[in-house]
DNA sequence: AATCGATTTGACCATCTGGTCAAAGCAACG
DNA sequence: CGTTGCTTTGACCAGATGGTCAAATCGATT
């Protein structure tokens, strides 16, 4: 017997998609959910909205997600990664003020192509992290692990002393900002595209402050 | 005749509050909307919980102000007045280094002490900034004025030179994250106060930024 | 204490929102 | 081409939400 749709929903926890069509409908409605969801938060944003926005009609929508929750849940579940990835690959063997800066771009270049889904993340934590609580002592753990490699580099006298934590704080904050707040850089600088000078002055900031 | 307090809200454009009773009411109101706005955004708000923040009815709350959008409009005005405040006082005439360090304490304690506000404006220009856009001429003008200070320290060979307005994001990333993204902050530094070495840092980070 | 305006509230309303359901449409396979 | 099961939808529902209103209560002034 070949699996209805209805029975993956109940017994399957949400397995992969497998016909064409559902692949098609599935990413449609996380892309418009990513639209809305960033720009709204959880509770202003509306299932009418998402379904317009996917092209398809509200209890359509519902047939492949079970509820807005599960949408928005679906959404964060990958992102948490997908925003710590970089950080992942700091290297501790490596040249220390290289791999901050490496660090630094890939952030910023994560910023400049996924500015929604910063968004999304920065409307989540903004309103408390309600639904990312559970991520977080493994963001502590990566971020603490990290922290000890910078350390090092320090008692190396390899770069400045400085925070660790703080130091990570400063780069989340600055990439963060251009996706974040990208109305009001855009309305401040009066023109298009910040990412190249954002990119010129981060390594410039970035360095001065770890030179020793 | 003395006017009354719906002659009051239909002609007089919400001039002061008269009465002790209407003073009181209106700050716990709006204290209590900018408890529920900065939590939840404009339209994950609900009037029932800014009325039982404030502790008064529903109806009770709209006999203070005309509307939803009232309160959030009447706490938006003063903001972006109040967050500018600090860059305002950027002199010309003083110390560049100086300067730029006293702005980014002020901000900084901003942070700290109206975390709230901090909040509201984040997410406001999050979704677009759509109650701001008016603001946002009077923002570019300050700022280019400010920047054209900055550019003249760096002509005459007093700081590095660095772009201004990315100067000013990254003053603005680094003291707004510790409070829009307070969860996150005390999540990953696992104990709370993060401003005494949040303050330590900036300085470092500025300092080293801007030495020739 | 009587009056008059300021303040408060219970009841109510229209609209919006997340979600359900049965029935209809459609695609693939024998 | 007919069956079978996947997909789509119109109609509907219950609860939440912003907002209204008339009536009740309160407080200051006489």
């Amino acid at each position: 017997m070949r699996q209805t749709a209805k029975f993956m929903r109940k017994n399957d926890q949400m397995s992969k998609p497998t016909t064409r069509i559902q692949k098609k409908n599935r990413k449609a409605i996380l892309s418009a959910g990513l639209e809305v969801f960033s720009k709204f938060g959880f509770r202003g944003a509306t299932l009418d909205q998402i379904a317009d926005a996917a092209g398809l009609s509200k209890p359509n929508l519902l047939y492949y997600f079970p509820s807005k929750e599960a949408i928005h849940r679906h959404l964060l579940e990958g992102l948490l990664d997908t925003w710590l990835d970089p950080l992942r690959e700091l290297d501790g063997a490596a040249e220390p003020i290289d791999e901050i800066l490496a660090y630094a771009t890939r952030k910023l270049e994560l910023s400049r192509d996924f500015p929604r889904e910063s968004r999304l993340f920065a409307n989540e934590v903004l309103q408390g992290a309600p639904r990312l609580n559970d991520s977080m002592p493994a963001l502590k753990a990566l971020v603490d692990e990290k922290a000890a490699i910078v350390n090092t580099w320090i008692k190396e006298g390899r770069i400045a002393p400085i925070d660790p934590h703080h130091l990570f704080f400063l780069i989340w904050a600055q990439t963060q900002h251009y996706a974040d707040f990208d109305v009001q850089v855009r309305a401040v600088l009066g023109h298009d595209d910040p990412y190249a000078d954002a990119a010129v002055f981060m390594e410039h900031v970035l360095r001065r402050t770890l030179a020793l």
